[in-house]
DNA sequence: TAATTGACTTCGC
DNA sequence: GGCGAAGCCAATT
C-alpha cells in the first residue's frame, strides 16, 4: 500500500470525468454534484476546468451546467451548450435550465 | 516550485 | 434582482 492520504488530483480528475459520463442523456448535473460524486464537494471550480480541458468526446461536459441551473460557460459558446441540451430534451429558457429539479441528477433535495 | 487563471458556489448589501 | 467579495480546487504558464 502507498499514500492514501494525499489526494490525488489524476484520479479526481477520472473521478470527474467518470462522474459526467455517468449522467444519463436528458438529464443534467451542476459542477458542485459532479465535484461531490468525485468526492470533492467544493471542488466545482475545479470541475469546471477538468471539463474544460477534458478533451474527451466521452464526457458529455455539456450536460454538466452550474448551479441554479444555468448554463455556465462552454468556452464562450454556452449557446452551442444550451443548444446541445436542447438536443437532450431539455427546455432552456432565458439561459436556464427549464425544470431543473426535474432533469437534475441526481435528483436530490435540501 | 510558485504564482496565476478559470466552464464555480454561496453569502451579504 | 443585480453587484461584490470570499472560499476552494485543479490545470496552465
Amino acid at each position: 500500500m502507498k499514500r492514501r492520504s494525499t489526494a490525488p488530483a489524476d484520479k479526481f480528475t477520472a473521478r470527474v470525468l467518470t462522474a459526467a459520463r455517468r449522467i444519463p442523456p436528458g438529464r443534467v448535473a451542476t459542477y458542485g454534484d459532479v465535484a461531490a460524486m468525485a468526492g470533492r464537494p467544493r471542488a466545482a471550480r475545479a470541475v469546471g476546468n477538468i471539463m474544460r480541458t477534458c478533451g474527451r468526446a466521452d464526457v458529455p461536459c455539456h450536460r454538466v451546467i452550474a448551479a441554479g441551473g444555468r448554463i455556465g460557460g462552454y468556452g464562450g459558446r454556452e449557446t452551442f451548450k444550451r443548444a446541445l441540451l436542447a438536443a437532450e430534451g431539455l427546455i432552456v429558457s432565458g439561459g436556464r435550465v427549464r425544470d431543473f429539479d426535474r432533469v437534475r441528477w441526481p435528483q436530490r433535495k435540501r
